[in-house]
DNA sequence: TAGTGGTCTAGACCACGTG
DNA sequence: ACGTGGTCTAGACCACTAG
C-alpha cells in the first residue's frame, strides 16, 4: 500500500491527505477541519498521531488552529510592497493593475503607532551607516496595521548629529516624508541599497507582529546613501510573509547583457 | 516563578533557556546539544515534552536533528543573489564590498543542472506572458549545487513560437545568456518586474531542495519585457531562505519625493 | 457548561548511521 | 551493536471561549 520505496509514517499520511483536499480546494480557506478526535476515529490512530499531522500543516502555514473552536484552513491575501515607492511614483505593467485595484477596492483601515528613541545603534546600523563606536542614532520605530490587525513593523535610524534638531525627532507621522526632511538637511537621499533576508521570526517579532505558525517573515535592510555616497538612513522593516508581495522594477540603463 | 500574565508551558521554558544559549552563543553554531533523554533528566520531565521544545526551536530554523547523532546548532550561511545582475554588472556600495569578499574567498564548487521541457503553462505564468489558452511555452529548468548542495531552482517560460528555433530549446549552459538569444531573436529584454513572494516551502520543493523544518524560501517571479512592453521571459525563482540574501539597488531617477 | 485544542506522562517499538 | 531520534499508544488534566 506504502508507495515504494517512501514507507511514509502514518502522520505523514494523514497530513498528506489532508493537504491535498485543502490544494484541490476541497477544503477552502476559512473552512473548519474535522476535529483532533474525529481524524483520529477517520484514521484509527492515537490523538497524539493526528496532532503530528495537524502539527506539520500548522509550520506548513496551511492550516491555524482557533481553540476552542478548531482548525480552519488558512487565508491568505497578500498587499503588494514596494520598497521603490519613493523613488518611482507610478509603476506600469500589465498584470499588476488587477493586483492594485484589488488591493484599493476594500476599505481596508490603516492605522500606525510610532515611537521615537535615541540609542546606541545595532552593529548592522553602525556598519551600514558607518558610524564610530558610540556614536548615537535616532530610531523611529513604526508599526502599521490594518483593520487593527499588524501589518509590518518599520525602523528607521538616522545619525543623531544629522538629524538632532529636526522633524524627524517627533513621534508623529512626516507628511512630506522623512527624506524630504534629510534633504532640508542637507542630505538628501538619492541612491539605496536593499537586502532581503528570509527566515523564521524571533519569538519577540512573532508576537508583536501576532504572527501564527508557520509564518515566516521577510527583513528588508535598506541603506539610503547621498549623491557624495554618504548614508544617511537605515531601515530594517518585517513584512510577514503571508501578507506581502515584494515588487521591484528593473530598467537596463546600460545595453550590455 | 511564572512571569506575571505569562504562565508559560514547561516545553517553552525549555525551549526559551535553550534559544537562550544559542542566541548568547553558549551554543555556538555547529555545536551538539544534550540528547532529549539528557534534557528530559535535566529538566525532570517526559520525552515528549523536551521533544516539543526541540520541535519549536526546529521549526524557528534554530536546531538540526540529525539521527542519529543528535540536534546540532544549525550553521547558516547566505550568499547574496542579485536579479539585477544581469542589467547592473557593477554595484558599488561600501559595505558590500565584504560580502563580496567572502563568497568569492573560498573555492566552492558550482554545479547545476538543466532540462527543457515543452509544457502548457500555468496560469500565474501564462498570465504574466500574456498568453491565450493553450499557448504552450518551453521551460528551461535548471537546479544549482554548490559542493553538492541544492542552492536554488530556477525555471524559465518563453512563449514556444518566439523560441521554437533557438538555442533556448537545448538543453545546456547558454554561455551568453539567454537575453542575448533573445536580442538575437528581436525581442532583446530591457525591463523586468519582480514579485517576491515569502512562505514556507511546499513538500515537493522541501524535497527537491533538501530544505530541512524551519527553512522559509523566497519565491521571485520576473517577468521581462521588451522595449515596446512585450513580455518575453517569466521566471520563477526558489531560494532557500537559509542561502541567500536578495540583494537589489535603487537609483533615484526622478528627482520628485 | 460543553467541547475544543493544549499540555503532559510513561511507556513501547522502530529505523538508521556511526563506531 | 549501540544509542540516537522517529513514531505511536492510551490515557489524563487543563484553559479557553462559544453558545
Amino acid at each position: 500500500m506504502a508507495a515504494r520505496g517512501a514507507p511514509q509514517a502514518v502522520y505523514v499520511r494523514i497530513a498528506n491527505a489532508l493537504r491535498g483536499q485543502i490544494e484541490s480546494g476541497q477544503l477552502e480557506p476559512g473552512q473548519q477541519l474535522p476535529t483532533e478526535h474525529a481524524l483520529g476515529a477517520e484514521y484509527e490512530v492515537a490523538r497524539a498521531t493526528v496532532r503530528q499531522a495537524l502539527t506539520l500543516l500548522k509550520n506548513e502555514g496551511l492550516i491555524i488552529p482557533a481553540r476552542p473552536r478548531g482548525y480552519f484552513v488558512r487565508k491568505i491575501r497578500r498587499s503588494i510592497y514596494r520598497p521603490q515607492a519613493e523613488f518611482r511614483p507610478r509603476p506600469h505593467f500589465a498584470e499588476m493593475d488587477q493586483w492594485m485595484e484589488e488591493q484599493a477596492e476594500d476599505g481596508r483601515e490603516p492605522s500606525q503607532t510610532i515611537n521615537v528613541e535615541i540609542v546606541n545603534p545595532p552593529h548592522e546600523i553602525a556598519n551600514r551607516l558607518g558610524l564610530k563606536p558610540d556614536e548615537m542614532t535616532v530610531v523611529r520605530r513604526r508599526i502599521r496595521y490594518l483593520d487593527g490587525e499588524p501589518f509590518n513593523a518599520n525602523d528607521s535610524y538616522f545619525p543623531l548629529s544629522l538629524v538632532s534638531t529636526s522633524e524627524i525627532m517627533v513621534p508623529h507621522d512626516i507628511q512630506r516624508g522623512a527624506n524630504e526632511v534629510l534633504a532640508e538637511l542637507g542630505a538628501r537621499q538619492v541612491r539605496a541599497i536593499d537586502e532581503i533576508e528570509v527566515r523564521m521570526p524571533t519569538p519577540t517579532e512573532a508576537t508583536q507582529l501576532d504572527l501564527g505558525p508557520g509564518t515566516p517573515v521577510a527583513v528588508i535592510r535598506s541603506t539610503g546613501y547621498t549623491a557624495d555616497d554618504r548614508p544617511v538612513r537605515a531601515v530594517v522593516t518585517v513584512l510577514p510573509g503571508t501578507k506581502h508581495v515584494i515588487v521591484f522594477e528593473r530598467d537596463r540603463l546600460d545595453p550590455d547583457d
